[in-house]
DNA sequence: ATAACAGTTGAACAAATATTCAACTGTTTT
DNA sequence: AAAACAGTTGAATATTTGTTCAACTGTTAT
């Protein structure tokens, strides 16, 4: 990659270091995914919501209750997760009970939660 | 937790589960903490600098090329990945070079990768 | 000392996101 | 058939968050 093809007006580049990282970047699609997984299970009321999966699954209703949120603040952030694929659902009569779509969410839930304790 | 106490106008709780989930789970400090990890990583840009950074340090430049971005803003994202933790830093000279401050945070990303490739 | 440079910072703007509200499904009960 | 209920949805609002811009710091070179 030639000087002049940089955005920087900086002189202090290493050409090197740079040409690695850019090939081993993962590609656009890649990251993006990569991205918004964490993003998805980055906010405090998603988290709780797959903690409180983590045990069995719950109603909306349940849910709703152990946040003390309205379900239809409940239920956006459910679609949410579910558009993600870290939550699945099923409908029993009136109600609808979801719960964790793979074991992986929750494992690096409680990953996260250990490597947080000691730091 | 009387039926009364509930934030919720339905009648369907199973209050079992929802005292199973309150009892589970993390408090609050704890419940931020995991969210506010998973957050500052959820996001392409950040994403892409931790990406580049595995290989080994840059300095604010390099990251600027490999990015394509202005060094303000990757100096602004810079600041809360260190504010966070996950990022260090040493000057020398009039550059700055940054490092990932955990392997903990490589791996993570690379897992992630992974189990984002087979879904 | 002055100029050039790498990087930082705060304010302003723009874009993304979470919650509320009200209206709406679809199911069950009377 | 009508009423009650669990849950969903879209629009509106409020908040958070990312990038840009311009001014600034501190270091090195002239």
């Amino acid at each position: 990659m030639p000087k002049n093809e940089y955005i920087c007006d900086c002189n202090a580049v290493h050409h090197d270091a740079v040409q690695r990282a850019l090939e081993s970047m993962p590609n656009d699609e890649q990251l993006s995914r990569v991205a918004n997984f964490h993003k998805i299970i980055g906010d405090n009321t998603r988290c709780k919501i797959l903690f409180a999966l983590s045990n069995g699954e719950m109603c909306v209703c349940d849910l709703a209750n152990v946040l003390s949120m309205s379900k239809s603040s409940i239920s956006h952030q459910l679609s949410k997760l579910r558009e993600f694929g870290v939550v699945k659902c099923r409908k029993e009569g009136k109600e609808v009970y979801y719960s964790l779509d793979d074991d992986h969410v929750s494992s690096l839930l409680s990953l996260t939660l250990t490597h947080i304790e000691h730091t």
